[in-house]
DNA sequence: ATCCTATTGACAGGTTCCTGACAATCTGGC
DNA sequence: GCCAGATTGTCAGGAACCTGTCAATAGGAT
C-alpha cells in the first residue's frame, strides 16, 4: 500500500507528537511518585547501569551533557541518586541510585509498564518489533559519526 | 518473535530518544533556514490550515495552548505568520502564513523531506505503514476523553 | 617529558515544553 | 433573558531541552 503524500507531512513531526502525547499520558501515572517521564527514564538508566556517568546518560537518551547534568542535579538534590568521583578517571562521576530512588522507581515502573501495555494493545508481536527496529535504526542514523548506539535498552 | 524483557525498558523512553535524535538531525538541515524542528512543524500546520487557531495548533501537536502561544508569538515576531481576530468568534485568532514564511517553509520542507527520506531508507512500505499506524493509534489512546485526533497529517 | 586531541562536567543564556490561574467569550439548556 | 459550563488566549513561574564556552583530565603519538 503506497502512502499518500499528505501522510508524509513530516516524520519528525509525527514522532514529536507521539512523544508529547505519551509524555502527557505517562505523567498522569507518574504524578503520584513525584516523577516526570524524563526523570523516570533517568532513574531507570542509572538503576540498570550502576556507576555510569553523566555523559553515559546523555548518550543513552540522545541528549546533551548539559541536559543530563541538570536532570541528575535535580534527582541528586531529591536524594534519589548519588554522584561520586570515579577513582579511575578524575573527570568522571559515578552515578548510583539510592534506596529512596529504588523505592520510587519500583512503584513508578509498575505503573508505567501497565499504562504502556494498555497503549500497545491491539498490535501484534511482529508489529511491535517493526516499531522498535524503526526507532532504533532511525536513531542510529541520526547520530553524527559512525556506528550505532550503546543499545536501545536502558 | 517474542520481545525480550529488557527491550521493554519503556516505550516512552524509546519514543523520546527517537524524537531527540531526529530533532537534532533535522535541526542540522533547518539551520540554514533559521528554523528549529518545532518551528518548522508549526509553519507547516499553519500553511496547510489557513485561518486555524492557537488551540488548533496545540491540539495538532498534542501540546498545550501556552506552548503553542509562545511558538506563534515568536514566529509572528519574525514576520513568518500573522494573527488576526476571528470575526465569527471574538475569543479566537486566525493564523496565516506570510510570504516570508512561505518562502522559508518551501526551502525548509525540501531539506527536511530529503533528510527524512534518507533516515527511512531500508524500510518497506508496509513497515512504514505499521509505524505510522502505531504512532497515530498510541497518540489517540493518550488523549484524555473520547475519540481520536484531528488526524495525523498537518 | 611534551604536546595534541578528545572527553568530562559545569556555567550562562536561550528555546521549548509544562501547570495553574484568569478574564473574555461562546453555547446550550432552562 | 439568564446562567452554567466550556473554550480561548495570555500571564507567571518552572522543567527540560539546547548551544557555546571553559577548565581539568585522559590518552596516544612523538
Amino acid at each position: 500500500m503506497a502512502l499518500k503524500a499528505e501522510d508524509m507531512g513530516s516524520l519528525s513531526f509525527m514522532v514529536r507528537r507521539t512523544w508529547l502525547s505519551m509524555r502527557s499520558a505517562i505523567s498522569v501515572e507518574l504524578k503520584e511518585y513525584g516523577l516526570t517521564s524524563p526523570q523516570y527514564a533517568t532513574l531507570l538508566i542509572v538503576a540498570g547501569n550502576p556507576g555510569c556517568s553523566n555523559s553515559d546518560i546523555a548518550r543513552k537518551v540522545a541528549s546533551t551533557r548539559q541536559a543530563a547534568n541538570e536532570m541528575l542535579t535535580a534527582l541528586e538534590g531529591r536524594g534519589l541518586l548519588t554522584r561520586a568521583p570515579n577513582p579511575a578517571d578524575r573527570r568522571t562521576q559515578q552515578l548510583h541510585i539510592t534506596d529512596a530512588g529504588s523505592a520510587v522507581l519500583a512503584g513508578a515502573h509498575a505503573a508505567v509498564q501497565r499504562r504502556e501495555a494498555e497503549l500497545e494493545t491491539g498490535f501484534t508481536d511482529e508489529e511491535r518489533a517493526v516499531v522498535r527496529r524503526w526507532c532504533e535504526t532511525i536513531g542510529d542514523k541520526c547520530e553524527p559519526g559512525e556506528g550505532g548506539w550503546p543499545g536501545l535498552g536502558v
